[in-house]
DNA sequence: GGGACATTGTACCGATCGGTACAGAGAGTC
DNA sequence: GACTCTCTGTACCGATCGGTACAATGTCCC
């Protein structure tokens, strides 16, 4: 039997790098079961709604930790400088350095996009928010913030774009470093 | 009857955009049937390995038109400055100021890039290195100009996810405008 | 042990997938 | 008009798609 709450964060999981690696039309229940090691019967009481569901509940674990390990601490850090650092540090980990790919971003170029446009759309706008709260901080213009707040999430995502693209998670280092400086810069 | 090597243009065109809408493996054969208007009959007749050689065609197509309105003029270019701001234009143009999709980019991030490594690969190292050469031809130092022309794809890249994801072509026209500048920074 | 309820494997559903076969329409040549 | 040869619409293929139905099993409390 699940232990509710656990076992479902194990499966979400499971579930998030298939979609990750198949993007959502191109995850198979087949796929998914095999990922899971859910059969059909197990996916569909856990999961009423189907694969719909599945990759609302996915994304929104997503978000559950971008909000704990990233936003919440961009919001509270008192130093920009450490801030940033944190945050560059947990984007690093979250996205394996670069070997990851976001599957926010893979699900707004995708034709999945308007089922799931207000979580892809909060994901991005939360995490500018965010970054622009510690920016501001740091001296900047309220309109300079969010403008390099913007110019933070678009470099990470081009960067794992073209880290992919390229096959070379040098891309993605060299864009997170250089972004560090840019970001604190006066 | 098809006039060879004008009506598949515009087979590869269509193509393209469906491919663009619902990506490799979510564009199936009725969608390109209808997008493009032919049978399948006609498609196969045209395309005698299905999908697989459509998508090499449409990339190949891709890469002719970057070949032409971008890579070969960035090589060309005596003036930097001049040679940037074509480039930004064509990209602005291509894109649609931000509306359309980099269909390289997309195959990138989805399953179907171990089949297309090769395209998705040249189409970026190709424009890194004409835009390379002509940042050193501006004064910079060979790593530099690679470092900063790979700043550039993954800019672009970056925007175009980031404006779909937050329906906002303004990322876009921004971030190309920040670009312009930073590529011509001293 | 028995009843209640959560969980699961399996068979099955109609629809659609990518792809093939092929008869015949269409156009060019003589 | 008859012969090519290119092109195309249609019927069809097995496989797989997302999803459902349901009986069987497991787990719990009593």
């Amino acid at each position: 039997m699940l232990k509710k709450g656990v076992e479902r964060k194990e499966v979400l999981r499971a579930l998030g790098e298939v979609f990750r690696a198949h993007g959502y039309e191109g995850a198979s229940l087949t796929l998914i079961t095999e990922a899971t090691g859910l059969g059909k019967g197990s996916l569909y009481h856990l999961f009423p709604g189907g694969k719909e569901q599945m990759a609302t509940e996915v994304l929104a674990d997503i978000d559950g930790w971008f909000e704990l390990n990233i936003y919440a601490p961009l919001r509270e850090a008192s130093d920009p400088a450490r801030g940033v650092a944190a945050m560059i540090a947990g984007v690093d980990q979250y996205f394996h350095s670069g070997d990851r790919v976001c599957l926010v971003g893979m699900v707004a170029l995708g034709a999945a996009r308007d089922t799931f446009a207000t979580s892809v759309d909060d994901y991005f706008a939360r995490w500018q928010v965010a970054l622009a709260s510690l920016l501001r901080r740091s001296g900047l213009s309220r309109s300079q913030a969010q403008r390099r707040a913007e110019d933070a999430l678009l470099t990470i995502q081009g960067a794992l774009v073209l880290a992919r693209a390229r096959n070379d998670a040098g891309i993605f280092r060299r864009a997170l470093s250089d972004l560090t400086a840019r970001l604190l810069a006066p």
